[in-house]
DNA sequence: TCGCGCGGTTGATCCATGTCAACCAGAGAG
DNA sequence: CTCTCTGGTTGACATGGATCAACCGCGCGA
């Protein structure tokens, strides 16, 4: 349970320098004495309940945020009411950076569990990012990890087949786990199966018989959201060797 | 032709303050004094041939780029030689973007015509970046546009059909042709069906079948790269109305 | 304790897009 | 001017994933 995860939750007013999610958010590879000088900007914390959203499309745009706990997804709605999550975010990582093109929140984000986030103000952050030559740059970093990822998920939408897409996310779910300090093998996955096949580009159904397959291949073992990752390096192959080569 | 942009070749010392793609780019919406100190920043430009690569994955990274002339595609390469085109690039788009997070590029950027860049060493980016706040910020919303145009993309890969990718594309390549003081109706593309079947997942003869269709429908005229909009608003209306609608 | 509802699984069938193949047209080379 | 090559179009057929439908089971509230 994400519950186990051992936030400080003493000494409130020192946000990050005390945070032991620190290297994998905005302040890392900071100097310690930088690092304290974060206090000051990172004043807010919004707790999200389940289900409800920290900012939706077309919100003004004022900060951005630091998942402290919890996990958000993000989604892109159509006018015909078809939803794309464009991704799930999870403790460390950073929300809103959307919204600041336009100065307008360009989605939704939805926190999947009761949540908490730190609230990084805008205006403050570009104040300090001009000063703190390190945090200027982890910020650069943070954004253009973010550009990253999304060729990864392009590449997933637009070149591979159901189960490798399953098999790509299974990973990236693990090794996003591990960095958190949780079991690489066995977790729990907090979205649905239809939140799963939005944001592979699947229906619901599809995600379903690929993790049963999976199941059936002894790859993993499924209970509902709960997953074990039993072979580790087939699921790895499987995204690369494209099976109906030719 | 794209030869026809009036591209100021006179005073090439001058960078930014004498270059017309000044909205489009980098220096918007900077004070004039401070786009005056953008042309020490800007340095070399560099020519890149048709189907040249300006940067490849791997390739280590030290400056974005700034497109002078002529157009370029972004794309991922999986290990058993699927391609994923992720993105198209026109005069006054940034290239780059995706080395900052690791200091390596993390995709091949290839000329789709002889094109030109100017060379923006990064370093030096971020030195002026926290001395003049509009670069800063100018900056910021260029890589946060990134981010908000890949989720459209992800939106177009994850939800949408054949049809409605084509449409979204066309409308979309119509508006940046605009933006640049071309014909919103018509226009060359520069790149093959295969690299927009990549862009939109999508295999080259589906794109061409597409093509046909539209231009069966009255849609639009196609003649090879050479392309007519001849019914804008069907083709907008063609992306939001599912037509399987359920 | 029971009943209800949501999320998940599974089966049968359908269809949009992929695959394979033939052919065409324009551009560049000799 | 013809040859060749690359990119584009079109047709016939195959198939992966969508759709529709039934059912299951856990968690929750009464």
């Amino acid at each position: 349970m994400m519950a186990t995860v051992p936030v400080t939750v003493a000494g409130l007013k020192k946000a990050c320098s005390q945070c032991n999610l620190l290297e994998l958010c905005l302040p890392f590879g900071m100097v310690d004495s930088d690092i304290h000088r974060l206090d000051e900007l990172v004043g807010a914390r919004r707790k999200i309940k389940r289900q409800q959203p920290l900012y939706r499309t077309g919100d003004p745009f004022e900060a951005i945020y630091a998942i402290r706990i919890g996990s958000f997804k993000t989604d892109v709605l159509l006018e015909d009411g078809r939803e794309q999550v464009t991704g799930f975010q999870m403790t460390g990582e950073i929300l809103g950076l959307d919204g600041i093109s336009t100065e307008l929140h360009s989605c939704n984000a939805i926190a999947l569990e009761d949540s908490e986030v730190c609230v990084i103000p805008y205006a403050k952050l570009e104040e300090l990012a001009r000063v703190i030559e390190g945090l200027q740059h982890q910020f650069h970093k943070v954004m253009s990890r973010e550009i990253v990822r999304d060729h990864g998920v392009m590449m997933l939408l637009g070149s591979m087949r159901a189960e490798e897409r399953l098999a790509a996310f299974l990973l990236n779910m693990s090794q996003r786990f591990t960095a958190r300090g949780f079991s690489a093998s066995e977790f729990h996955l907090r979205m649905t199966r239809e939140e799963i096949g939005s944001y592979l580009g699947l229906k619901l159904e599809t995600v379903s018989r690929a993790f049963s397959r999976f199941q059936d291949e002894g790859l993993v073992a499924v209970q509902q959201k709960y997953i074990r990752i039993i072979d580790n390096s087939r699921l790895r192959r499987l995204i690369q060797h494209q099976p109906s080569a030719r």
